[in-house]
RNA sequence: GGCGGUGUAGCUCAGUCGGUCAGAGCAUACGGCUCAUAUCCGUAGAGUCGGUGGUUCGAGUCCACCCACCGCCA
């Protein structure tokens, strides 16, 4: 007997001094709408998100402030796991690579492989700032300075360990040749395959501690400390219990799906599958590379002050909204603008106009033809059953090809012949004539029925509003299936419907 | 410089194997309805499908070159 697989989905490690912007939570929901569909259609889920917390940068923070490294992480992470808990995103694990449970791993790792001689020490000369405290190549070097600062740099010998990466080019090139899914979208998967043309060399993967102290130890040589590749990227194994929980990491890595930015495609299609590789492991099913967000026309940047804090985003507009826009606006995988006309265009075009005012009709009817009572279904066709399980099923294959943008596009236009088939039907001139009291109760009560319908197939992607739809229809607990299509008829007779209100109020634009 | 990609209606973009592919949404105009958040439904626009030259009975859809952007690498 085997394990059903679960689907897994990663976001990277945030960097624990980063702050928090809208590419990070750009990434973090997308995985957590396909978790949550996922989830919807009964499948086992692992949905991981954490930090990386070691490097440079922390030491020298934590120095600045006069605390420890850990103290400072301690600090730090709370930025994105309440960013996380406002976003109501709903990961299963949060891993952060200080954590015992990561370090134990990666040590075994880095012990595995060096004993297969996969890791090899090296010395090699290079060019050292030493108030900086840099080491830089050849090619860095400007003139005999260094292209930080201007001071002059000295020639140096170090010793490092390197992973034998070079080795596995043929057999990486190979890999992504047979498997057209495996990076994505198609322009990067090129990318990675011109990339690779090229010779591929070792990896450097440890740091002297003297130059760099806050990092995991390398278990076979205490002076020295991984250096990112191996610490970082083993996380997707180390959180599902590689090494640990053999049973559980199987059935959890068999499903994997890394979402990443296209700023560490390299290091996610190159330098981890060949780890992978060299630990005798599958690689996960997909790697895909998303776009940037662009605010107003310009790149997101400190020194423009445009850094988009999606916490005061949710404030503003509301969770589900910016999770609408996010997910709508741009083909996944391409770079997008975030605009606030954009955004307000897309609030009120689809979320006001589209969706909130054809749940506001339809509940306006119920309670004033039948006093908010769900009428009965009687006999006779459902017109819009049909279409409803026809999104259903775009939205599974949007979701398979992690799509959001086609998932969406599916549900509205379902929304949209809600809209036509009242429109077609026109219960306010039925409701004039008590003889047409039966056809009316049928077209509401298929109208109400699409509402259910509807809240069932936003729900992956508008928890929020599909929860207070599901209410105001005066259903119990969440939307749900009971199987793994939603059924029909699955409102009771004689519920009660609230009007509670707007769904999305119109933003009246003023200049 | 090498590799890859993009250039289609005012705007954002779809267009698989070459022959109803010249499309969608937004915006705009007009018409209809009034249950609804001045919302909804319908109709309309003609854009030389970046340029030139080819292949073909027939090309946004293939080939060559050119122009303009963009990405990766160097």
């Amino acid at each position: 007997m085997t394990d059903k697989k679960t689907f897994y989905v990663t976001t990277p490690i945030y960097y624990v001094n980063d702050v928090p912007h809208l590419g990070h939570a750009y990434t973090t929901v997308v995985a957590d709408c396909l978790s949550r569909f996922h989830r919807l259609r009964g499948e086992e889920v692992f949905f991981l998100t954490g930090t990386d917390e070691h490097g440079q940068k922390v030491e020298q923070a934590a120095a600045a402030a006069g605390i420890s490294p850990q103290d400072h992480c301690d600090r730090m992470v709370h930025r994105f796991q309440d960013l996380w808990r406002q976003l109501d995103t709903s990961h299963d694990d949060f891993i952060r690579t200080t954590q015992e449970r990561h370090i134990r791993v990666v040590q075994a790792i880095l012990t595995d492989l060096h004993d297969r001689g996969e890791i090899y020490k090296d010395s090699y000369q290079g060019w050292y700032c030493v108030p900086d405290e840099r080491f830089w190549t050849e090619k860095d070097i400007e003139g005999g300075n260094c292209p930080d600062c201007g001071r002059p740099v000295v020639e140096i010998t170090e010793e490092n360990y390197f992973f034998r990466m070079g080795k596995y080019r043929q057999w990486l090139v190979d890999y992504i040749t047979e498997n057209p899914d495996f990076v994505r979208p198609q322009t990067r998967r090129n990318e990675i395959l011109g990339f690779l043309r090229k010779d591929l060399g070792d990896l450097c993967i440890s740091r002297p501690k003297e130059r760099l102290s806050w990092g995991v130890e390398i278990p076979f040589d205490t002076d020295f400390v991984t250096y990112v590749w191996f610490d970082a990227l083993t996380n997707y194994i180390t959180a599902p219990g590689y090494l640990v929980d053999e049973k559980r990491f199987t059935r959890t890595w068999e499903g994997a799906h890394h979402l990443i930015g296209k700023d560490i495609l390299t290091t996610h299609a190159v330098y981890w599958p060949i780890m992978l590789h060299a630990l005798g492991l599958p690689q996960p099913k997909t790697i895909f590379a998303h776009g940037w967000w662009t605010i107003e026309g310009r790149k997101m940047s400190k020194s423009l002050g445009n850094v988009v804090d999606p916490g005061r985003l949710a404030e503003e507009y509301g969770i589900d909204a910016i999770r609408y826009f996010l997910m709508r606006e741009v083909p996944f995988g391409l770079d997008g603008d975030f605009s606030k006309r954009a955004l307000i265009g897309r609030i009120n075009n689809d979320l006001a106009n589209d969706l909130g005012n054809v749940f506001s009709r339809i509940l306006a009817m119920t309670k004033k033809y039948f006093d908010g009572f769900v009428p009965p279904s009687g006999s006779g066709e459902s017109p819009l059953a049909a279409q409803g399980a026809a999104a259903w099923e775009e939205v599974g294959k949007a979701a398979e090809k992690i799509a959001p943008h086609l998932a969406l596009a599916a549900i509205w236009e379902f929304i949209g012949r809600i809209n036509k088939f009242l429109d077609d039907e026109k219960p306010w001139i039925l409701a004039r004539d008590p003889e047409q009291r039966d056809r009316l109760a049928r077209c509401l009560r298929e109208g109400l029925e699409a509402l259910r319908f509807t809240a069932i197939l936003l729900a992956a992607f508008m928890p929020h509003t599909a929860a207070r739809m599901w209410a105001d229809l005066g259903l119990d607990g969440g939307p749900s299936l009971r199987g793994t299509v939603p059924g029909w008829n699955g409102l009771p007779e004689g519920g009660r419907t609230t009007l509670s209100g707007p769904l999305f109020p119109r933003i009246e634009e003023k200049d």
